[in-house]
DNA sequence: GCCAACGTTGGC
DNA sequence: GCCAACGTTGGC
């Protein structure tokens, strides 16, 4: 087992099924199956997710007594830097994980925070498999309606990379998505701001490179 | 601490 | 299957 880390990951929700996706999302374009293919992620657009951004809060709040914070330095810390990344309960963000593969990069984006935005790399080093804590009742992420027999929820290990040279703002690549929305250009669909309370989301190749080439450039 | 956006639940 | 009520996320 990767270091037992309270990990923030978000939601709590409940029902579904276990490993076909079940997708509650209103929303017209994503529709997926679960494990399937990086095809089948899309919707639309022809897009290829290789690339990962997964929302944690590096400051302490508390949930049931238990503090949930979980930041860059948290992972860092961490014998092998690496952490599994448990305590997802959203169907959304939890096909995403399942749509994981080893090697990939991801970014570690600090949430519900002074500073919200990007600060560093990691890679997934392990493919989901099921996140035990959906089973513990002390956990602050247990679901007491997930049978072990069919486990609702999963996790991937990450390993700390890098930092970014510079922290990213949220706010910066905020203006940078409105700038493309109008004039076009990599972030214009980024889902930070398309879907902005998913804490596991994909980047494509042109969204991540374009972020990770802002470490390099002045802040706006 | 507020609150908008949106996902989930459950009555019908 | 609709939809209102409720709960959560997360920026501000």
């Amino acid at each position: 087992m990767p270091p037992k880390k309270k990990v923030r990951k978000r939601t709590i929700n409940s029902d579904g099924d276990a490993d076909n996706e079940v997708d509650s999302s209103p929303k017209p374009s994503l529709k997926r199956k679960a494990s399937s293919s990086v095809e089948a992620l899309e919707g639309t657009s022809a897009k290829q997710y290789c690339r990962w951004l997964m929302k944690s809060e590096p400051e302490s709040r508390f949930e049931n007594g238990i503090d949930v914070k979980f930041g860059i330095e948290d992972l860092k810390a961490l014998p092998n830097q690496t952490s599994c990344w448990d305590g997802v309960r959203n169907y959304q963000a939890r096909n995403f994980m399942c749509q994981m593969k080893e090697g990939q990069l991801a970014f570690f984006y600090h949430s519900n925070c002074k500073e919200p935005g990007i600060v560093g790399i990691m890679k997934i080093v392990k493919e989901a498999y099921v996140d035990h804590t959906q089973f513990d009742k002390k956990d602050v992420h247990y679901d007491a309606r997930s049978n072990p027999e069919k486990p609702k929820w999963s996790m991937v290990d990450i390993q700390y990379q890098r930092m970014l040279k510079r922290f990213l703002p949220l706010s910066e690549l905020k203006e940078y998505h409105l700038q493309h929305r109008t004039n076009g250009g990599p972030l214009k669909d980024i889902m930070l701001f398309t879907r902005p309370r998913l804490s596991v989301q994909p980047l494509t190749t042109e969204e991540f490179d374009f972020i990770l080439s802002l470490e390099d450039q002045e802040p706006l």
